[in-house]
DNA sequence: TTTAGATATGATATATTGTAACGTTATGAT
DNA sequence: ATCATAACGTTACAATATATCATATCTAAA
């Protein structure tokens, strides 16, 4: 994704907003963050599993790995594609984007995802037709199925 | 979710709809159909099986339900709700809904499902920032991720 | 520094959701 | 009536995820 200073980068960043909440970002929380970080694409746990063990020589359990998403998911560090089953490491982990909100585009067929900018007034208007029926949105961020460039020029 | 006789009309016009283009509304994916037309919540597929085994004493294989999903989905009398891996009849079975678009809304917690109706236009502006980006969305309704109200007042 | 409690991880089993592959039955057109 | 096709059944299994209990590690207090 990024090149590997800027990775570290956002893996100190991490650290420091776990620490100031308490929380412990510990070495293999780390590792699976940094597998999300070094990803173009949006990874399933057992990917994960299979990154871990091939850039780490360790084994980490599946059970493991979701935990540790889990952690990350709650720190903010990572998201769940539901749409996929499958996660990314949040891109915007030290901006934020007063004006504009992210948006995760995901390809129902190879799972590419891009992540877009929409106006916060958008989002501001489907919160409010939201809370109308006593619902909250449980992120501004939405997932949004979609077809990507490349799948749309293949065949079948 | 309505009653029968409603029910039945969303039936009859789904079954219309299907021999239009030339495609057959059998009696078993009518019962998948009606499973989702009766039920206030989103269902997996496995409960669809237990519902048409209770209902009408046949036991239908998962494998099928699965398949009869997608015939329901790709006929566009069914929605399958990616959030949360269960599916809904399309609660629009019969209207055009020219100047909103109805999205859904998925708590999180219970699966509770609600659709509300949003500006054309703020879809569109969304659809207008995807295709700048080389994508296209799979459909105007998006899914929502939520909390609902009974879950924002309970403890946990 | 030692130890007790809390937190994190491991190991194992199993649940849930979904698909692949191939055989059989039902349907509709000729 | 026959034949091609679509629908459905059966079996096996893949992929995703959770439950439960055991073990290890860290932290803070004695």
């Amino acid at each position: 994704m990024s090149h590997p200073a800027e990775i570290e980068a956002l893996l100190d960043e991490a650290d420091q907003r776990c620490k100031k909440r308490g929380e412990r970002l510990t070495t293999k929380r780390k590792q699976v963050l940094a597998g999300l970080l070094h990803s173009d694409i949006a990874l399933s746990a057992y990917d994960l599993v299979d990154y871990c063990r091939e850039q780490h020589g360790q084994a980490i359990p599946a059970m493991s790995v979701y935990r540790m998403l889990d952690f990350l998911q709650s720190q903010s560090l990572v998201h769940k594609l539901s749409l996929a089953n499958k996660y990314v490491a949040c891109a915007h982990i030290r901006c934020d984007h007063d004006h504009e909100v992210p948006q995760f585009l995901i390809c129902g067929r190879c799972q590419r995802v891009e992540e877009i900018a929409v106006p916060k007034a958008i989002i501001k208007t489907l919160k409010r037709g939201v809370e109308e029926v006593g619902f909250e949105l449980a992120s501004p961020q939405l997932e949004i199925n979609c077809l990507c460039n490349g799948c749309l020029s293949e065949p079948g």
